[in-house]
DNA sequence: TCTGGGGTCCTAGGACCC
DNA sequence: TCTGGGGTCCTAGGACCC
């Protein structure tokens, strides 16, 4: 037998503004998603007051501290979390930016301990972040963020844990399971295979399955992503063809560059507005921003109406590995393209996001969200570096 | 007045084939 | 009361996750 730790930052987002802003430790902080619209992360004492994810900006509580999301600082200090669990020396699978899974041998529960203390200490003081622990047979077992090796412990603890806290339970398979009598987490694990399938589908028996200790759900790390979407509601309406095509040149040339950090190319592209969604079929896979830009531009062509819209977006699809489609007998190769997003890339690797981009993504970017009190990015700006 | 963005997996049913 | 059997591929939609 083997176990899995899971490794979650406590508050992830809350947490990083707090890293660098000492003031917000022990106050109720929010962070909103796009356009200060809603909250998607709460420090503790907000979430002591009673405040939930996606309550809307504006029935916030007096006293509590707003900041716009800043998703530049999160994803370095991620990172900066997850190469401080590398030194661990266990196999690792980043499942989120505020997760991570690590492939543990079978320990001793003392041993367990030890560990567990052992990595929150240490991402506290690489990284200011702290970190909650989990370590168990199986990974929907581990989420639940305690230690549970034993039979005798497991079960106690999943008779007085409601089914929907469950790894993969959500609402509507609370209300099946409900129906038939299955409240508690100890009950979904006893339950006859047949009854959790016909109510759940294998989704839900491989669920029962890690609740009994059998690992069922395997992941990797070096899988590509099957489809992307990039898209943002805009700051305010947005009626003309040209300010749609910028944003979405914008998306597409956004999509490119997480395409080529996969090493990834697509063969298949889609926009959508408000009202309208074409995709379209590339003659060949490609990552190449002038290219999708290009495509992106057709797609809007047909999918454009002269009304207000409030969102749009790019989405792509048919993704397959660079590597193996430059080997295509009947590629044309482009190794200028290559050439020139290498260059692309490496200059916004250095100066920073945006340091170089594409004249169809617009110099106003007038439909850009609004994100009225973002923090600075402290640890991927020279400019906005921490000063004291 | 203002309510995000980005993913994955599974199933049922339609269309089609022999 | 009657209905052939077996298969594949695709898509829309449901459910869930962070």
């Amino acid at each position: 037998m083997s176990f899995t730790a899971l490794v979650d930052c406590n508050n992830f987002f809350a947490s990083c503004e707090q890293v660098f802003n000492p003031k917000f430790i022990g106050k109720p902080l929010v962070v909103l998603s796009s356009n200060d619209g809603l909250v998607i992360a709460r420090s503790k004492d907000a979430k002591a007051l009673g405040i939930k994810m996606g309550d809307p900006r504006w029935e916030l509580p007096r006293g509590v501290i707003s900041l716009s999301s800043n998703f530049s600082l999160y994803g370095d200090m991620s990172a900066r979390v997850m190469v401080t669990l590398e030194e661990f020396g266990y196999p690792l699978f980043v499942y989120s930016v505020d997760e991570a899974f690590m492939e543990l041998p079978e320990l001793s529960l003392q041993d367990c301990h030890a560990l567990s203390d052992e990595i929150k200490q240490k991402v506290k003081q690489w990284t200011g972040i702290p970190v909650s622990v989990g370590i168990a047979p199986t990974k929907t077992l581990a989420k639940l963020g305690h230690i549970l090796i034993d039979k005798t412990t497991i079960d106690s603890f999943l008779d007085n844990l409601p089914v929907e806290e469950i790894w993969g339970i959500g609402k509507n398979s609370r209300e099946h399971l409900n129906a038939k009598g299955i409240r508690t987490a100890l009950e979904l694990k006893n339950a006859p295979d047949q009854v959790i399938k016909k109510l759940l589908t294998v989704s839900g028996l491989k669920t029962a399955y890690e609740l009994r200790g059998t690992p069922c759900i395997e992941e990797g790390n070096d899988h590509l992503s099957k489809s992307m979407i990039s898209s943002r509601s805009f700051g305010k309406e947005v009626f003309t063809y040209k300010e749609l095509r910028e944003a979405i040149s914008y998306h597409a040339a956004n999509i490119g560059e997480r395409l080529r950090a996969q090493n990834a190319a697509c063969s298949y592209l889609g926009v959508f507005t408000s009202t309208d969604s074409v995709s379209l079929p590339l003659p060949f896979p490609t990552s190449y921003t002038p290219l999708l830009i290009h495509y992106a531009g057709i797609a809007l062509t047909k999918a454009f109406k002269p009304i207000a819209h409030k969102k749009a977006g790019v989405f792509i699809g048919e993704i397959t590995s660079s590597k193996r489609t430059q080997l295509d007998l009947f590629q044309k190769p482009t190794p200028h393209h290559n050439k020139r997003m290498e260059l692309y890339d490496a200059v916004n690797d250095k100066y920073g996001n945006g340091a170089l981009f594409f004249a169809a993504e617009g110099t106003t970017k007038s439909w850009k969200p609004k994100a009225n009190k973002r923090s600075p990015c402290y640890t991927t700006s020279w400019d906005e570096i921490p000063q004291v």
